[in-house]
DNA sequence: ATAGTCATGTAATGAGTTACATGATTGC
DNA sequence: GCAATCATGTAACTCATTACATGACTAT
């Protein structure tokens, strides 16, 4: 249920519409945690049934601004706290290369080889990403950097591992 | 779809039954692609329906044993070779970090101190497996140690961060 | 006027989880 | 005889994806 508690998050930030929401979805957690249009706005609705959040302000164009209400504050905190992530992480690049061994293997070196390219585009966007974010000391500077920087050591480490994987191929 | 191809692959190696199926599951792709009883049987009848894995042979107690039939090879070299992994990979662990400026600094630094714990208990755990699984120049003995390797730097790369991270923390 | 964007919702489908239900065979 | 394990399936529910549907406001 983690998509409620990324809604009770932003909204932590300050009230928001639906519409505000997706927005900050597709900026900034996008490649934590998608969400797609039509599932923010049934969470929303549950949201508001649960007492977790009300709508605050309505505006032009049905416009229904969303603020947390204190039980949502406690929700969320209880959540970060309380609760342990969850393990799962499929991961269907891994899963082929269980496989890897049905396929020739100048195909499996194949797939490695544009592995290894993938991960590095993502270095070279994450980094680019960096120089805008750089300094500021405010808390999403801080956290917001905090999780860059994960998608920057996951990137070069799975760039490591398919260049060193590709030799390892026979 | 991704089911699918995990259980197209386990065949490749051999014909099995659901039950067995389930085993194999458990013990070698349980951290890259978990899967249920109810969505295994589901899924092997799906299979056998499209064509691309027939009922070998009958064995007691109902037993089932499942063959891959030519086509799924067929599709099984397809989804490794011409279907691009999708890149989505949710991370609650993560998730919370964008809004741990929610709760007091030193609880935030708990979390991440917790997380480096964990990350450290896992690549322990891999290590002693590699102990196991060493040596071996077989298809299944190189690509699992390639993946093995995978989640070990995954682990310490995680044990890193969150190290790195709570010292970010004002 | 009209294109762009703001804004909310519903429906259908697929994927995954948990719980339930049942029974046959084997080894001791 | 009985416990363990082998073996298959169904049902209810939640979560996620894609597509459809509709309309109001704003700036040019």
């Amino acid at each position: 249920m983690s998509l409620r508690h990324a809604v009770l998050g932003l909204l932590a930030q300050g009230p928001a519409s639906g519409y505000d929401l997706m927005k900050m979805f597709d900026v900034s957690l996008s490649h934590v945690w998608p969400a797609t249009q039509s599932q923010l706005y049934a969470e929303l609705g549950k949201l508001a049934e649960a007492g977790f959040v009300d709508v605050a302000t309505r505006g032009p164009r049905g416009r229904k601004e969303y603020a947390l209400t204190e039980e949502g504050l406690a929700e969320l905190r209880h959540w970060l706290t309380q609760i342990e992530p969850t393990r799962v992480a499929r991961s269907d690049m891994l899963l082929r290369v269980f496989f890897l061994a049905r396929v020739p293997q100048e195909q499996a070196r194949a797939y490695l080889r544009h592995q290894a390219g993938l991960a590095a585009e993502r270095v070279e966007r994450l980094e680019g990403v960096r120089e805008f974010v750089e300094s500021g000391d405010d808390d999403l500077s801080v956290y917001g950097r905090i999780a860059l920087e994960y998608g920057l050591r996951l990137g070069r480490m799975q760039r490591e591992w398919a260049e060193w994987a590709e030799r390892q191929v026979p």
